[in-house]
DNA sequence: GTCTATAAGAAGATAGAC
DNA sequence: GTCTATCTTCTTATAGAC
């Protein structure tokens, strides 16, 4: 495997385990089985490093929202994928959304990173709104917006729908984020909940 | 002023903004007017320090939860507070939670703080999820046990409703941290949000 | 309790051989 | 591309005068 690419996937283990301040480029060297100064040679820094993992994960977020049209620009061109949604479809797209968010490899270790580094400066501010809350929430709404135009789900507010759909789903990942171990609570009451949100929104 | 608190203050401060890890003892000690070895008559380490912040945080955290019977031992104690609310007061509490959370001087900054540091050891993990989860959590579902219990709203699972009420309030208080220019945005749907919750779980 | 001077060590980065 | 040796700077912490 290139090692270039080894580098930037040892060092995002170890900033999400202890933060970018926390993690030295001996460490990450070993981590890949080089000794430091030979980083030097595929990157020119450590912050550098750092960037091209942000880089990475842009390219692969806007990979993602352009295949989900997330972007809310074509808004309705999935219509037909949540047409003729059932209760039990909700309930497999909220834990399909919050498993795929935890458990995905890189993804874990990358959203772990940005929460410890989202106020150093507003890039990654940015960055951590729009991939985990700004996103999900547009995302969200254009589905409610479907499903409440099909007659599916009854609402006034989209918006609204979105983030009572959606907040605990985000809170129970960052709950697990924390504690793994929590999963499958977070998994029963992430069921529960979305039940109760398909009553509450019922036609 | 006392020193030693001074120290903290000012720790406190540079810690929620740059992380433990990323602030040096000689800029605290600048902050606070000193210069760095004077530090080292009033705490023995940069990490006495954090410690000593986050005694204060758990102090704070005990004396309020004893004060709100937030520990769930006493929940029915103050029945009669819940007993006869109203939508515009539900929508008061939740406004009130979420600014008390979000204005609150200190309690703001350990917030940024332990975000930073929360996956750095179990204690802070458990921390941050007793102050700012399973703490809020249960505080909500006793209340919605005895809103319930009156017949004031309709709900089978106090544990649901709780989470479907204060989910927003997190991820909305949490994005405020990041983005504190979104606040009136936030505030807005957050009314919203109460509202409408409100509304679902009507009797 | 605060200061200056300084020890002791860590960490990022470079030089140059192989 | 990787290594050893090393530079430079930064950072925590201590010593000891005032």
């Amino acid at each position: 495997m290139n090692t270039k690419q080894r580098i930037m996937d040892e060092a995002l283990t170890l900033f999400a385990e202890k933060g970018y301040g926390n993690v030295f480029v001996a460490q990450i060297a070993e981590a890949v089985g080089i000794k430091a100064p030979s980083l030097y040679k595929h990157y020119k820094s450590k912050q550098d490093i750092f960037n091209a993992i942000l880089d990475e994960m842009k390219q692969r977020y806007d990979a993602q929202a352009e295949a989900l049209n997330m972007n809310g620009n074509d808004a309705t061109a999935d219509a037909q994928m949540f047409a003729g949604i059932s209760e039990d479809a909700l309930v497999q797209m909220g834990i399909g959304l919050f498993s795929y968010f935890l458990h995905d490899e890189y993804a874990g270790r990358f959203r772990k990173m940005l929460t410890m580094e989202q106020f150093r400066n507003p890039e990654l501010s940015q960055l951590y709104t729009q991939q985990y809350v700004d996103g999900p929430l547009s995302y969200q709404a254009m589905m409610f917006t479907i499903l409440t135009g099909e007659a599916i789900l009854a609402g006034d507010d989209v918006n609204v729908m979105a983030i009572q759909f959606y907040a605990p789903i985000y809170m129970l990942l960052t709950l697990c984020d924390r504690h793994p171990e929590r999963e499958v609570e977070a998994l029963r009451l992430l069921e529960q909940h979305i039940r109760q949100f398909n009553r509450n929104y019922q036609v």
